[in-house]
RNA sequence: CGAGGUGUAGCGCAGCUGGUAGCGCGCCAGUUUUGGGAACUGGAUGCCGCAGGUUCGAGCCCUGUCACCUCGACCA
């Protein structure tokens, strides 16, 4: 296992400090620098080619279910974000205020974007008259702004990046539909670009989005025990509509309200990438999100024909993997160091020794494991190596998941759980806004979702005895 | 925002009782090297986080401020 021999001293390693460790890897793969302004982060060229990753997989997988993008301001007027009560109270205490334009103060002062409901629903109501103008299907990328006291590079920082969709439908049965098929997509994509498992569910009145009728999540484990909330879909119902105005006519020739979802996802997975796969070595990076798949280290690459060979090699795997190869000074052993802090999933070593018998030796990234491949065959083996590779770290991810994963029916159980024990905790809760206060209070835990996949653990909630019928998941949020 | 901690070369750190700045790594040049962060020789690098103050004199003392880290409260 990689985990076991620490190749990368630059790393501190995960079991002595783990928040450092979260920072040393940001820094040191080059994903991220520290920004002059308390919470925002420079997103390094090696960090946004993730990024770009993530977008380009994610925006085709909502094309694909018919949305299209748009682009709003960046500014709301404060009257408009005034329009919906619960809204506005939930995102007040966190939103950065315009109150000049250059010298002259403003009329009235601009609130930074936090989140875009307010926008699209003052633009809803100008292009939304019949029923043929239903649904909408509008996704943006953009970033936000969220005045957080506490910051963290990817997974808490003042401005992050993201995508958020907003749609308007004429029944609710549809707009339940698209939130539930949004969660499902975010899953996917989790899944099968991010490796990384996670349990849908339903999220509790308390962490409910503001102004949300419901909210759904998908929720990961990092590595630390530690859940991620790593994507959400909301249903409104009509109640933005009725505050901003939306309406109108369905084919009785009746005046309505449309229905509203809004779901996002943000710069935030490239930290559960982090804490889902890295190790003591660094990044291991999925093969869908990775901006280098497979990157060649010629050995010895002063001696005839190295160089050659090893350009026509990369020249060759262009058509399969997204390959680099280094041509750089730096002795092979530090390349293969850089590479791996970097998480690049496989690394192809090509020598004398090979050329000479038609061959490269293959280190993935996921396991340290070295085998040879022939030349002959390499753009058949690459893309099977990638392909094992993500299945490796899904089944790992998941595997440790489950193994974090503990079952609590009483109080005390959940309490020594909580303590001892980092990760999930499966329980039974009545439904009570105050057991879930208690449980923050008492053992630290939050409830992170009501999932999708019951499973009966007892009849009576952890907390408070009385009769339960839902399955919760809890545990230390990040 | 509350409690605690840390800011000295690109990074990691040392710097005594206040006397004018040092080590390791990295960087640059050259030579030898090249299958797990190479070796040797030579060289460059500092608004001691920032702003005030005390002092003949401040990296060190005082006040303020900013940033980062940890733990809480708040949140994607």
């Amino acid at each position: 296992m990689a985990d076991s021999k620490k190749l990368v001293k630059e790393i501190t390693s995960m079991d002595e400090d783990f928040a450092k460790w979260y920072t040393d890897v940001c820094l040191k793969a080059e994903l991220i620098d520290y920004a002059s302004v308390k919470g925002c982060m420079i997103i390094r060229p090696y960090g946004y080619a993730i990024w770009e990753n993530i977008q380009h997989i994610m925006d085709g997988m909502f094309k694909e279910t018919g949305h299209e993008n748009v682009y709003m301001p960046l500014f709301i007027p404060e009257s408009l974000l005034q329009k919906e009560k619960d809204h506005v109270e939930g995102f007040a205490p966190e939103v950065a205020w315009v109150t000049h334009g250059g010298d002259e103060k403003l009329e009235e002062r601009l609130c930074v974007r936090p989140t875009s409901e307010t926008l699209f629903c003052d633009h809803f109501k100008n292009i939304v008259h019949s029923w043929r103008d239903l649904p909408k299907l509008y996704n943006q990328w953009c970033s936000v702004v969220r005045w957080e006291k506490t910051t963290r590079p990817f997974l808490r920082s003042r401005e992050f990046l993201w995508q958020e969709g907003h749609t308007l439908h004429a029944t609710a049965e549809e707009a339940r539909s698209e939130t539930e098929q949004m969660l499902n997509v975010y899953a996917r994509f989790a899944e099968e670009a991010l490796a990384m498992p996670v349990v849908k569910g339903q999220k509790t009145e308390k962490e409910r989005f503001a102004g949300a009728e419901a909210t759904y999540t998908i929720e990961a484990l990092m590595h630390d025990g530690k859940a991620l909330q790593s994507g959400t879909s909301h249903y409104f119902g009509d109640g933005f509509s009725r505050a901003f105005g939306v309406q109108y006519t369905d084919k009785e020739n009746k005046l309505v309200y449309p229905y509203q979802t809004s779901w996002g996802t943000t710069t935030r997975l490239i930290g559960a990438v982090i804490m889902t796969h890295g190790d003591d070595n660094g990044l291991v990076l999925p093969p869908a999100i990775a901006p280098v798949q497979a990157v060649i280290v010629p050995i010895a690459s002063h001696k005839e024909g190295v160089l050659d060979k090893a350009r026509e090699l990369r020249d060759r795997l262009k058509a399969v993997c997204r390959i680099k190869l280094d041509e750089g000074e730096q002795s092979p052993g530090w390349k293969f160091a850089e590479y791996e802090m970097k998480g690049v999933p496989l690394r192809i070593e090509l020598g004398p020794r090979d050329i000479e018998n038609n061959q490269c030796v293959i280190a993935r990234r996921v396991d340290g494991e070295k085998i040879t491949v022939s030349l002959d065959s390499i753009e058949t083996e690459i893309p099977k190596l990638l392909a094992e590779a993500h299945n490796v770290m899904y089944n790992r991810a998941l595997e440790r998941r489950e193994k974090m994963t503990y079952t609590a029916k009483t109080l005390d159980e959940l309490k020594e759980i909580a303590e001892t024990k980092p990760g999930f905790i499966k329980a039974m809760w009545c439904g009570d806004r105050e057991c879930e206060d208690r449980l923050k209070e008492v053992a630290g835990v939050t409830s992170r979702c009501i999932p999708f996949e019951q499973e009966s653990i007892s009849d009576t909630c952890v907390c408070c005895g009385k009769k339960a019928d839902k399955m919760l998941y809890w545990g230390k949020a990040y």
